[in-house]
This record gives structure tokens, C-alpha cells and sequence, in this order.
RNA sequence: GAGGACGUAGCUCAGUUGGUUAGAGCGACAGUUUGUGGCACUGUAGGUCGGGGGUUCGAAACCCCUCGUUCUCCCCA
């Protein structure tokens, strides 16, 4: 017998983990709610034609494809091997597989969106929170399997909807108590520089080095600029864009200074001033600030963008988002304008773990235990604990007559803060002691008064 | 896709230049006379030393291959 494992990549929660994600899960569902946004779930698979080639030649590769079923069928031995030859040149075969696991969230719901978009109402708001799947190698903090939680806009081009992602995210992690700063920026700023440095072609370049900034530092990144070919002026643009500091009013000043002679430069200053503006009233906790480094390495993004980081905390980004155009044109709806936010989950669970402020009932599992005595004593005790049950007390009968021993170190095992002992004599006289094992106090009630019982 | 590190009991790890029957702590289970737990004491179970091959009188240890885990780079959440 083999020892049994895991796909790499993959994990199981147990008990207390699933609670704590739950948590998470459960705080950033109810307040997309509060903010109009509806659920939407979509299969775990695709057909693999929807995900193909949305992710660039590397996201491809990264594709889990699932092998097509029937493949031993001796009527079509010749097709599949012709089909499977292609796979070995590189090439995906139809013949071979058909369907992958969704990689994110973003494509199956512009696909949703396409396929729907005369049956939804302008502007749709949606979240998902689902897994997602990727053939990454993985480490520290990167899986193979992951959730992802996002909510979109689609249909409408108003900023009010940024002002409303950014409200959403100060709010979730106001209430998980996790302090964040939400950075933002803007691609048309970036295109403007970008069109001052060189042209619209080294967007791509001058993002992804600039991205890297936090990472490798500022001299690496104009090393590397240099080697996609800008010139030593065009650097030191950037040089001089990146050192952009102060408050807020100076830093938008000094943009303007260095970028307003461009017309998507002026545009991308203008939406972040409004986006600025309307959020002067964040809920404590959480500060929004202008950050021109932020690139984000998604390439579809066309406005503003964001980036949460946890403050205080040794960790890269715990959500990120932006505004894209065109997200359904791929799919043969064009001109569907959206904006939208991802939460990443593992990352904030590692954040509430440092900072320790995953709340105490959080891990609460059965309430009240009642002891196994014997045969008549643990029938009384199931009928009491029924009653419990109705009023919503999670309870737990010992699963046979043993020792008190046993019984409560069972309890203690599972954290169980009470027991409900009926033994003979409390069986006969219609009592029950009721006992906190935190504390060692006990008391013995009528079994009748049980039920109303406040286990606090 | 490229490169490192590590695989010994359920878990965390010892194991001398290659040398008897591979150990500890924690955990599990049982007991310390069946109505009050956490402690303590005693005992029991649990290992093809990741797998395969090689070197050797002798391998957990040295060599090769392989599988797995993990970390870094690329890319991303």
C-alpha cells in the first residue's frame, strides 16, 4: 500500500482553518452584498477555447487541461494518435483535450457576460468567490490551487464605481481589524510616461520594470529599462518620475509638472484627483494614497488601478484590482467597460495570523457535551440534549458508556467549554449538573430548566 | 522552464570516521480498584530509515537513478 498524499500544490483544512477562512470568506461576501454586488458562481472547467490564449504564452502553459474521456476507443485509435503527436510538437489538440480548469475568475466571467449580456441589467455588479487552479510551481504562499474573491462592474464607465471598490475594500478589512493602506494609481498615467519615454510600445517594458521597483530597487530598474533600449534622458524621466514625494497635493503637483503636457497624462491625474477626493471618508483603519509605482502586472488594465497592503506587515499585496476596457470583446461583445477588486485570501489569513486578530468564537465548535453514564441515564441525556439542539446549542452525546475520565478529556481535546452529567442519582431525581470546565464551577438544575440554560 | 536544500515512528527531530537488536520528546492507546478532567507515574502499540540499484565483510550514513517535499529565479494571487 502506497502512503496516501496530496497533489502537489494542493491542501486540506482542517476544522479550525476552515472557520477562520470562513470568516474571511463570510466578512467580504456580506459586504460586496451591502454594496448591490450579486453572486455568480461558473464551473470549475472551461472549454479550454475560452481560456486559450487570454493569459499570454507563459498563462497557456500554466493551463491545467483535463484529458478527454474515450480515448481508448479502438474506433478512434488512428485520431488520437495523430491528436497526441500534435500535443508533443506543442500544440493543443481538440481530439485531446477539450476542457480545463478556470484559472481565474476575471475570463469565465466576461464569457458569463457575453453569452448573458441581453438578458443583464446595466451596470451588472457581480462577486465570485471560487478556486481557481494553475500548473505554477509552487511556494511559499503560492498554490496550485487557491481561492480567488472578486467583485466586477461592467457596463458602466463612472468613476463613483473605483470610489465604491476602494469604500469596499476599507470596509472589509475594517471589519477583519486589519489595517491597510490601498494604493492607487492610474495606466494612463503610465501610458503618458510612456509615450514621453519612447513610445506606446514600451508601455509593456516600462510597467513590468517599474512593477519590480519594491523588489529590486531603484538603480536595478534602470538597468533594466536601459536594456530594453531607452535612452539616458528617457531614464532619467523615470528616475525623476519614481522620486515623486510629499503629501498628497505635491505629489499630484510634481505629476502634473512632469506628465500634464500629455493628454492621457491629464486624464489619468484628473481621475485620480476625483477618486481622491471622494475618499476622504474611509472608514478608520484604512488610508487610500496615491502610490506611482504601482504597475500591476496585468496587462488588461486601462485606468485606474489598486493594490491593498497590510500595514505593519512583512507581506506583498492582500488584494488588487483595476478599471480594463473591453473585457467581453474577446468573446464578440465589444465596447463593455469594467472595473473590478480581488481579495487574496491565503495571503490575508497569513496577515490575521500575525497580527492576531482572528476573533476568539471564531474556532467555536460544540457547545455542550453530555456524558454517557449508562443505558437509561443516556437516554434522558439524548432527549435533553434535542432540546438544546432546537435551541440552536451545538451538543455532543458521549458515544458510549466510559469513565468520567475519558468523557473529559474528550471534552478538553475538543474544547468543549460544558458538560452535562446525568448519572443515576440525577436521572432518578430529574436533575443535571451543569458544569464549565474552564472555571470548575458546577451547578445542578432541574432537567426541566435545561433548555433555557445560557452556556455563556 | 532554471537552480539549491531536505526525505529516519502519527508530529518535531537525534543517530559519532560506515560497525551489535535504529533512539528521544510530544502525540495515540491502556492502566494507577467505575461520580469529577487538565497534572503525575507505569506500560503498550507504532519504522521495508521515501523507492530502486551500486560500493562494502557490513549502509540510515558513501555513489548513481527515481519519486516526494520545500525554497529561490521567471511569472503571478
Amino acid at each position: 500500500m502506497n502512503k496516501p498524499g496530496l497533489p502537489q500544490g494542493t491542501r486540506d483544512f482542517s476544522a479550525v482553518v476552515v472557520r477562520k477562512r470562513n470568516h474571511i470568506f463570510t466578512t467580504i461576501r456580506s459586504v460586496f452584498e451591502l454594496y448591490g454586488f450579486q453572486p455568480l458562481e461558473t464551473p470549475a472547467m472551461e472549454n479550454l477555447d475560452t481560456l486559450m490564449g487570454k493569459y499570454g504564452e507563459e498563462g497557456d502553459k500554466l493551463i491545467f487541461k483535463i484529458l478527454n474521456n474515450g480515448l481508448d476507443n479502438p474506433a478512434k485509435e488512428q485520431q488520437a494518435k495523430e491528436a497526441f503527436s500534435k500535443i508533443l510538437s506543442g500544440k493543443s489538440s481538440r481530439d485531446i483535450t477539450e476542457r480545463a480548469l478556470r484559472y481565474d475568475l476575471t475570463i469565465p466571467f466576461a464569457r458569463y457576460v457575453a453569452m448573458n449580456f441581453g438578458q443583464l441589467t446595466l451596470p451588472f455588479k457581480r462577486y465570485q468567490v471560487q478556486p481557481v487552479w494553475r500548473a505554477d510551481r509552487p511556494q511559499k504562499g503560492r498554490y496550485r490551487e487557491f481561492y480567488q474573491c472578486d467583485a466586477d462592474v461592467v457596463g458602466s464607465r463612472s468613476l463613483l464605481n473605483e470610489v465604491e471598490l476602494a469604500y469596499i475594500y476599507s470596509q472589509v478589512f475594517s471589519k477583519l481589524r486589519v489595517p491597510v493602506t490601498i494604493h492607487i494609481n492610474s495606466r494612463k498615467v503610465l501610458a503618458a510616461l510612456a509615450e514621453i519615454c519612447g513610445g506606446e510600445d514600451k508601455m509593456m517594458d516600462i510597467t513590468i520594470a517599474i512593477d519590480k521597483l519594491d523588489k529590486i530597487g531603484l538603480e536595478k530598474v534602470k538597468e533594466e529599462l536601459s536594456g530594453k533600449g531607452l535612452n539616458s534622458g528617457q531614464v532619467a524621466v523615470i528616475d525623476q518620475y519614481l522620486s515623486i514625494g510629499g503629501d498628497e497635493t505635491e505629489k499630484m503637483t510634481q505629476l502634473k509638472t512632469l506628465l500634464g503636457g500629455n493628454a492621457s497624462g491629464l486624464q489619468g491625474i484628473a481621475e485620480i484627483q476625483y477618486v481622491l477626493d471622494r475618499c476622504r471618508s474611509l472608514p478608520a483603519g484604512s488610508r487610500l494614497q496615491t502610490d506611482f509605482t504601482l504597475a500591476r502586472g496585468l496587462n488588461y488594465y486601462t485606468g485606474i488601478i489598486f493594490e491593498v497592503k497590510a500595514n505593519g506587515v512583512q507581506m506583498g499585496s492582500i488584494g488588487g484590482g483595476g478599471r480594463y476596457d473591453d473585457l467581453t470583446g474577446l468573446f464578440g461583445v465589444p465596447d463593455v467597460p469594467g472595473v473590478g477588486i480581488s481579495f487574496g485570501v491565503d495571503r490575508i489569513y497569513d496577515v490575521m495570523e500575525e497580527l492576531q486578530v482572528f476573533p476568539d468564537d471564531v474556532a467555536a465548535g460544540t457547545r455542550v457535551l453530555f456524558f454517557n453514564l449508562g443505558q437509561t441515564e443516556s437516554e434522558k441525556a439524548f432527549a435533553l440534549m434535542q432540546q438544546l439542539r432546537e435551541k440552536q446549542v451545538a451538543c455532543e452525546l458521549y458515544h458510549e458508556q466510559a469513565k468520567f475520565d475519558k468523557q473529559f478529556r474528550y471534552a478538553d481535546k475538543k474544547q468543549i467549554p460544558f458538560t452535562v452529567i446525568i448519572g443515576s442519582k440525577e436521572a432518578e431525581n430529574g436533575t443535571c449538573v451543569v458544569k464549565n470546565l474552564a472555571s470548575g464551577e458546577q451547578h445542578t438544575i432541574a432537567q426541566a430548566v435545561l433548555p433555557d440554560f445560557s452556556f455563556q
